[in-house]
DNA sequence: GATGAATGAGGATTCATTCAT
DNA sequence: GATGAATGAATCCTCATTCAT
């Protein structure tokens, strides 16, 4: 019968995307050693029992959600790249990305997540490196971005490395503080003024 | 015969610096819900009763690390209104006193505690005050600053709250990703380049 | 596939009921501060995870233990109200359900839990009401009784609360007596030497 | 220097009262499991370090209270038996010392601690042994009277063990319902009233 | 004698995980 | 596949007891 056969393929495939959506919030509610199986199950309608035949622990349903964020940066980092125009243009380009409150923006709770992963301890260490790498996978473009603005004469001189960082900071920075301050979100500093760090004066 | 009323009070003063101290590392590295008492109270070389003679749960040992913290955050703040110079100098000198890497920056310990309150749910609301108020502390000396500057010409024309978010959100960014990342560590970016976004041009 | 609703509706309700008996008789003998949930949970052959599931803390279990004892006595009483027969029947109808001693005495370990509840000050305000409210049923029908029984010449003259009163402790303290005292077992005092503080003479 | 050895001395002893004095109201209210060391010492206005230079351990302060009561009630026992007049006189005489609400009623305190030690399982069998010797002290100078007052014609006819029993339960049954409810303290039974469980009629 | 700092065993409670149905 | 009853390891917290001063 491979109908069924098929047809339970697909179950447990939305089944896990739905609980991994619901993990992605629970977690950046709560962070790993806060949200409990029974939250995440909760808030994707199902039983805490059922969790466990998608996922082996909860760590691993974390990891996963580490995995997914990875992935997308990895497919953003990709189009960033096959994209045309001049370095600045890309620079702009993926920035409307990841900047806070715009349309396009990565899902925060992602990023949240990956707060967690990075800041806390109890976190196994072959998730925290995994969740760095998802910054890294930006960096690695920015900063090729960055190279080419400055050959092209539209990225100040400077440490490409430390432009890099410095602008992705500025950027993490003001994600974090949408995260948690209403009053932060409603006033957001344009993307302009965060391009300054990186604009060659005219 | 029992010490005298003063040599108690000195032992108690002492003891609960140096758990106040231990707990500020523990809670830096893991946050309220994954730190343990035990984990303080052995950082601190204390049995984990004799904490309990000092502070009624381990809220509480959070709540004292963030009043401490933001009593760090408002003594620096007087100090930098009570500065001489220019609005420009003055936006220097706290600048070092919080940028990552300097002699003088805010002991990181703090920022990551405080981060924590800021990102995780599980927080009491109270804490979460406290801890937001610390950010405001410092926000507001720079945005006085940012606005003294402007009318002097030595900043940038702009909403002084949106400069002052996005200058202290890349602040953070670099706090932050130096408390995980060895490697950014190693090649920080200067604090000019963090200028830059507030600094007008020629 | 799952169980039933009411396969599922089923254990709960048996769970509950042996953990409260088991509970009953635990802090029967060692009142709400002694007895540990451990106990509890032992003496009803569960795991004291389980007894989380059920209620959310000790106290709860062991006001539970209170209401059904309060439920007991209410059912006792209204019976007892509608009992046929003269007062003075009616009288040891009732006093033949609370006799220690007795096939039809009332549980004694539901009184013990009462009394430890009365008598212990770390148990909460609102339990010791509770266990208050069920010595007044029960006084309220003796003494209505009795009132009943002096009009018509079949208790003696006096005070009817004072006479209730006086007759309740006696039964109470034999009670008590018959608990922890096994040579009282042996030769306990027959109902009819307790009547005589309310028969009136011929 | 005697002198200062009897001072010593007498310090000791005072000591030692104030101790078992606040202990007995503090194990009255609590039992044994629930009253604190440090309460006891608030109580009695010392510290708790003090305490166990009185006494070895909890446990002892709350045996050297059943024992302190013990020697009460035999104190009481020599002098019912050295009374003068007829056994009804005499039963008159020792129940007014034990009757709740007369001036003379044994201190009620003690009586409750009695009945912790009697009814709280933790306690340790030889404290509830010394507990128990109590109630037979005073039960074996009332059986005594009653046996005596069955001969004079005094007292009805029946077992003097179970006579005794249920006239001792009625007592106890009113000392611990004054003890927990403010309104039975208001209109307690006379003496008169649980006589008449003895009483021979004319 | 007196004090209170310090310790750690014990007990309530939570929650990840297993498993019968 | 799905459920929730059941378990027990882990953690917070209390308090009897010890001991330096």
């Amino acid at each position: 019968m491979p109908r069924t056969e098929e047809a339970y393929q697909q179950i447990r495939t939305e089944r896990r995307e739905q609980i991994l959506q619901a993990a992605a919030q629970v977690f950046a509610r709560k962070g790993l050693a806060t949200a409990t199986i029974t939250d995440i199950a909760a808030q994707a309608g199902v039983s805490h029992g059922l969790l466990y035949r998608h996922f082996a622990s909860k760590e691993e349903v974390f990891a996963a959600v580490i995995d997914q964020s990875l992935a997308n940066a990895e497919r953003l980092a990709q189009s960033a790249l096959a994209q045309p125009g001049t370095p600045w243009e890309r620079i702009c380009w993926i920035t409307e990305r990841i900047f806070p409150g715009t349309s396009l923006g990565n899902r925060p709770g992602y990023f949240m997540v990956v707060l967690h992963a990075l800041t806390n301890e109890d976190v196994p260490e072959h998730i925290r490196a995994q969740a760095a790498k998802q910054g890294n996978v930006i960096y690695n473009v920015i900063r090729q971005f960055i190279s080419d603005g400055q050959e092209a004469g539209q990225v100040i001189v400077g440490d490409p490395d430390q432009l890099a960082r410095c602008y992705l900071a500025c950027i993490q920075g003001l994600v974090i503080g949408s995260q948690f301050n209403v009053r932060s979100q409603a006033n957001l500093p344009p993307m302009e003024m965060v391009l300054r760090i990186l604009h060659a004066e005219e």
